[in-house]
DNA sequence: TAGCATCTCCTACGGCTGTAGTAGGATGAC
DNA sequence: GTCATCCTACTACAGCCGTAGGAGATGCTA
């Protein structure tokens, strides 16, 4: 499987079919959020093109109207996004984690959370 | 101070400036990583349009050559970086985290690391 | 001062993203 | 059956990014 590389856009879109399974077009121009809620033709546009990425699919037919669903995983375009986000960095941890925690985005939870998932993952890999 | 907003080659440009202090054009060319490294005219396209955004400035002249120098801090960029990507993330850091480690990416000494911003955070903000 | 190297400034273009309109086919309600 | 509604398929366009070439000015060197 390629990396994905989707837009803000791409995502919001895909967040609906990961959230709810396959949807029509008009299932994901309703479902995405806030008030300034792009036209049906957009969104179908952007579908279009994601269906010529492989990103997703047609299923099924419901009426006349098309339901798409997902190819890639949820996890597979966020490691992508991860990536490419580290890769800005030149894929030094220290100045992102940095950057985090003054942003106050990084709360004493989060990292005992991470602290967690590291003895958890440790413990998988050493056994 | 407005939000940088910068591309991966605009931020290549950038680290160049942030780096080495001001520097001419064929400076930021020939200190660009990488074996594939972009024409100088395209290097001094983008640092044109840095200028455009006041992203950077011409300085003085060296011979017949511009000096630019950074108008944003790396600390201000690297900050709208964090922040478009949080966006990505609906501002939930905890798949962020998850998905860091499960890549690898985030090793126990960066999670230390953070503790000890952390504590050192709430000292100065509780003082 | 003649010539070569270097730099500036302008222009161009293809790909991607976000935006949306239009034409026409299908569906459903009456 | 007819009409409004909904959906599809296609087309268009502007902005940004990466890419770079060409024309002409400037500066260095012999």
């Amino acid at each position: 499987m390629r990396k994905p590389r989707l837009s803000k856009l791409e995502l919001q879109i895909m967040d609906v079919l990961w959230s709810s399974g396959p949807s029509s077009i008009r299932d994901v121009q309703e479902r995405l959020p806030g008030p300034r809620r792009p036209a049906y033709t957009t969104i179908q546009t952007m579908v279009y093109r994601l269906e010529a990425k492989k990103v997703l699919r047609r299923t099924s037919k419901v009426g006349n109207a098309h339901l798409f669903e997902a190819l890639v995983s949820r996890d597979a375009a966020q490691a992508s996004l991860v990536d490419d986000f580290l890769a800005l960095f030149g894929g030094r941890m220290q100045p992102v984690m940095a950057r985090l925690i003054e942003a106050g985005n990084l709360s004493e939870e989060d990292v005992a959370e991470a602290e967690k998932l590291l003895r958890e993952l440790r413990r998988r890999k050493g056994k």
